[in-house]
DNA sequence: CAGGTTTTCGCTCGATAGGCGATAACTAGG
DNA sequence: CCTAGTTATCGCCTATCGAGCGAAAACCTG
């Protein structure tokens, strides 16, 4: 007797998926994008996002991890979050393929070792890129944006521990505008997001205080109500 | 000559895909989520959200539209975003089927014509759920309260033309807690997200001084840049 | 016109973002 | 050891925005 399986069959058409990662670093002081080159047409040379299919055993979040291994060791990416699904018909030019990306996240410390066809190439100054990879990184882009100002998100792009100075200078990469290194403090501090640490950096050639070493507070994704009409009554 | 289709073939793993709305709306003054209550096996009785499969022509977008015109009119629909794709290899009994759920909105003042087996149900007190569609839902809410505080997504639950207390009313319910009608007004004009018309309402049977009419500015989803670290330099 | 009801405005307060200059804490070189 | 240069941090000030409350405005009914 087959596994008896209730109810009437599922009748939904089927579609081949895959699954792409958006992963994002800050390298040499520049927001990057993680970019393979594709070696074969469709979109021969251009740029594509790493990722694959999704086997039947495999949730689309375990997927998109065993496809990153091959590129980035998965203890790397310091956090990882679904962006979006697309559906265009002609998205792959040679079947209809739904694709679900994912926004992950590299610490700058971290350099993980790449394969030769794969490089890490500013979100700013973007390639030619395959099928419709362009929307999805614009779309990463945009989100981590916005999450810097009201999440702890900095956590997965700073190293573990860092100072003021250092953070200022990620948090300009990714946002791509200056910033005050007093308010960043006091904010971040603030709202819990960062603490100080009782180390203190050395200071570099030319002299200079040696600046409090500071850490993120938490390295799991937590939102700082930061809202005003919305908040609740005391 | 079959169509050529350059380059290898796609062999990514392919399966059943269905769209689902968590479709919201604010019913004698309750946040409630649009259900149908399942015919048949499997999850026999409990309640579903609404959806289906998409057809080879159809975009996800296009393909949520057209099932929700079986049942609430698509005008009536007056934001709809997509929310995220589930996954579980289990979450349909029958086989794998992934889901993507969208957000839809409904004004408050719109009475679509349900049938019979479909009803608006309040957020704070679902019924037994089938599948994960719970899940959805809750995302949904979340999305929607966050978004009341810093988008203008309150205009995909108003009426036209409202006054502040009608809105006040929209607000409490969506959020699930009370506030202030001087507060409401102030942030909502200064951020230009609603305007005073230069009609007035008619008071009520009790009496009482009449209410300036509102409306919202825009009825596309626009965000009212909050944000306080990340503001970029004047 | 008096009393009741609802809306709206003005005033005030507190919290937070944001900037600037002064001071602290170091290095290097005389 | 002292001075000049460099970098980090702190204190003080301001502006903006959220939030609450009471007074006044504008309507109704009797």
């Amino acid at each position: 007797m087959p596994a008896a399986k209730k109810g009437d069959p599922v009748n939904f058409p089927s579609y081949p998926h895959e699954v792409l990662a958006v992963v994002l670093s800050v390298r040499d002081g520049r927001l990057c994008v993680l970019l393979w080159r594709r070696g074969r047409s469709p979109h021969r040379d251009r740029w594509a996002l790493p990722g694959g299919g999704v086997e039947p055993t495999e949730r689309l979040r375990e997927a998109i991890t065993g496809h990153l291994a091959a590129k980035v060791d998965v203890r790397d990416v310091a956090h990882l979050e679904q962006l979006a699904t697309h559906s265009a018909i002609d998205r792959d030019p040679r079947a209809r393929v739904l694709a679900t990306a994912y926004l992950g996240l590299v610490p700058s410390d971290v350099r993980p070792n790449l394969p030769t066809d794969t490089v890490w190439h500013p979100v700013d100054d973007l390639p030619r890129t395959a099928f419709d990879h362009h929307y999805f990184i614009d779309a990463a882009v945009a989100r981590l944006r916005a999450k810097l100002s009201y999440t702890n998100i900095g956590f997965a792009l700073a190293p573990p521990e860092f100072t003021i100075a250092e953070l200022r200078d990620l948090f300009r990469a990714a946002l791509g505008y200056e910033l005050g290194a007093t308010n960043l403090t006091r904010v971040l501090t603030r709202r819990h997001v960062i603490d100080p640490t009782d180390r203190t950096s050395r200071p570099g050639q030319s002299g200079g205080r040696p600046a409090t070493v500071y850490k993120f507070v938490a390295h799991e994704l937590t939102v700082t109500d930061p809202f005003a009409v919305l908040r609740p009554p005391r």
